[in-house]
RNA sequence: UCCAGAGUGGUGUAGCGGUAGCACGCGAGGCUCUGAACCUCGAAGCCGGGGUUCGAAUCCCCGCUCUGGAUCCA
């Protein structure tokens, strides 16, 4: 580059790296030498089911603050409800933040580590009279509380001496209340406007096994009095969650205000991610497994992190997605497309390209002769160059796409149709000349010629232009599959707004699963493992079925079609 | 009704007092042995009203709308 030369539009010198507003926080932090300029981040799953694609851009906000700030993020386990959760949704959320590509340093954390020392701040708050052990029933504690609009009722036991707490508090511990009758709260304001700072309740009486600890504890911490705390204890700079936790912030610091902790985590809040034509949330995800709906978690039409594995996502392209995405504090929803733009962009650049015929429709070629066989070269990555070649069969008789014939095609179809032309992918120009139909009236085969002349890209000796090319496998060669063709899981882009008594599973998509028997593949894919992905040409990507493909069955999935501007122009000429 | 938060093209997101940008989507064209990819061009936006200022998406005030908040859930 000489002197003269203005610089690069993407020259790193001028070009400011466009942050979110957490990235801009922690920046300043940093520079202000905050927690002693190091980040700690931490992503709290409840291990009570299973991560979806909203967890994915937590994980990848806070392990992705993690790398670009050098600093650490923890995987703890908010694991504070017995009653909830289970060592199968801890070892699924470990398996997905791997999948994605993130590390925790292989030491996962656990709320339920800090129990004796939250329990010890515990009696230290009764200590300074500001926790209380509470008498009143559930029932009653939900009365005294008020509304949002009207303020509480103070408790009656809200005045116990710190002896009588103290002794009542360790008398909980120790067993001696059935659940549910006692409770330790903190002694706030019952007039406070934010019903967090209504004396929430600090502790409970449950006798549930504890999937860590077992039943050595009949007491357990509630959200928010093991969360802050938590997040003290392993220095967390950075505690990011949520919009809906935004009115629990004050209390967040209010546990840490009236505690002698060292750290002083900040909690900020985001919006979740919101997605058209899926849902995600945990509870309602749970209802379409249990309700069978779809075929697990890990069904492919599922927003999990599981589904959209077994779709065939990439965990970069879910990575990808979240970052542009980006993160705000308005509440959004964001478009599938964007998801599957992700997907296409990446596996565009990756993945080989294969012919696979998905509803097959014979052809046969009648200049061909019957022990002609020729070897054409194909491309396996136009993107890659690197990927190199493969040799496909070619015969007398093949199948196509029976979408790429049309006995009356419309204006600016350019595929086959009586008399009409269309070349074969890295083949030849092939002219249709007979329709075969059987006594139904429905095409069984196509009766054709090829154009010697026209291999290699070469036109027609007589100057016909031939603009539609149409994929295709050989009779002789193909290897038989079913493919899976998924379409969005609900048919509106909003399936959570329901009319007043409505579900959102009034909106599931009736045909959001087509399974394909029959299907021809080029024979390489006879080797294709569990897992691999490739491009069908024209048709999208698709990839190896983990649980149910067998070498000798193969099943793959459609993880996303290729963008289809033929679609979009005959969808436009048929409403007009 | 009370508290908290938020409103920038269709969607998502930058902008932090000085000509409103990016991505996807959309439209038009080009290229192409994938109607893909790629390239070019285009349409389209600061919730409303007042103020402060030479100058406001940005600061102030008043509205409007939306979201969240009453589990011994997280």
């Amino acid at each position: 580059m000489s002197a003269e030369d203005p610089p690069a539009a993407g020259d790193e010198t001028t070009v400011r790296t466009k942050q979110n507003f957490i990235q801009a926080i922690v920046q300043q932090d940093i520079a202000a030498g905050k927690n002693d300029g190091k980040l700690v981040t931490r992503f709290p799953p409840e291990p009570n089911g299973y991560l979806h694609v909203g967890h994915a851009k937590a994980i990848c906000l806070n392990f992705g603050l993690a790398e670009e700030f050098g600093g650490r993020c923890n995987l703890r386990f908010d694991d504070t409800n017995p009653a909830k959760e289970e060592q199968e949704y801890v070892d699924s959320i470990q398996s997905d933040i791997a999948w994605l590509g993130f590390d925790w340093g292989g030491q996962e954390l656990y709320a339920s580590n800090y129990f004796e020392q939250l329990y010890a701040m515990a009696e230290q708050l009764i200590g300074k009279g500001v926790a209380y052990v509470c008498d009143l029933s559930p029932e009653q504690t939900r009365e005294y509380r008020g509304t949002v609009t009207k303020v509480g009722t103070d408790s009656p036991f809200r005045d116990r001496t710190v002896e009588e707490n103290l002794d009542y508090f360790r008398r909980m511990r120790a067993g001696e209340f059935e659940d549910g009758a006692r409770t330790l709260r903190a002694k706030i304001d019952m007039a406070s406007p934010n019903m967090n700072m209504r004396d929430p309740v600090m502790y409970r009486i449950l006798r549930a096994t504890h999937h860590r600890t077992g039943d050595t504890w009949c007491v357990y911490p509630m959200y928010d009095f093991a969360h802050g705390q938590s997040d003290a204890i392993e220095g967390v700079s950075h505690s990011l969650c949520t919009l809906e936790f935004e009115n629990h912030r004050p209390l967040y610091d209010w546990f840490l205000d009236h505690l002698d902790l060292r750290a002083r985590p900040e909690q900020t809040e985001f919006a979740r991610l919101n997605l058209t034509y899926t849902i995600t949330s945990k509870r309602k995800l749970l209802e379409l497994v249990e309700g069978r709906h779809v075929s697990g978690w890990d069904d492919p039409r599922m927003p999990t992190i599981q589904g959209l594995r077994r779709r065939g996502y990439t965990p970069e392209s879910v990575r990808e997605f979240c970052s542009r995405i980006g993160v705000a504090r308005f509440n959004s929803t964001v478009d599938m497309v964007q998801l599957e733009n992700a997907l296409r962009d990446d596996l565009n650049q990756r993945a080989e390209r294969r012919m696979a015929v998905l509803r097959p429709l014979k052809v046969v070629i009648e200049n061909y002769p019957e022990d002609k066989l020729e070897e054409r070269e194909a491309i396996n990555n136009p993107e890659d160059e690197s990927a190199g070649t493969r040799s496909i069969p070619l015969t007398r008789e093949i199948y196509i796409e029976r979408d790429d014939f049309r006995e009356d095609a419309p204006r600016k179809y350019f595929r086959l149709a009586p008399d009409r032309d269309v070349r074969l992918r890295y083949g030849y120009v092939i002219h249709c000349n007979e329709v075969v139909k059987d006594e139904r009236g429905e095409v069984t085969e196509l009766r054709c010629t090829y154009l010697p002349e026209t291999a290699d890209g070469q036109p027609p000796e007589d100057g016909r232009k031939v603009k539609g090319i149409i994929h295709w496998v050989s009779a002789a060669h193909g290897v038989t599959a079913e493919v899976r063709l998924y379409d969005h899981l609900f048919s509106t882009p909003h399936p959570g707004d329901v009319p007043e008594g409505g579900d959102c599973k009034d909106n599931l998509n009736p045909s959001s699963l087509e399974v394909l028997q029959g299907c021809r593949l080029e024979r390489g894919l006879a080797d294709a493992k569990p897992g691999d992905r490739y491009q069908f040409e024209r048709l999208g990507y698709f990839s190896v079925d983990p649980i149910d493909s067998r070498p000798d069955s193969l099943v793959f999935n459609r993880a996303v079609s290729l963008r289809d501007s033929w679609a979009k122009i005959e969808k436009k000429g048929s409403k007009k």
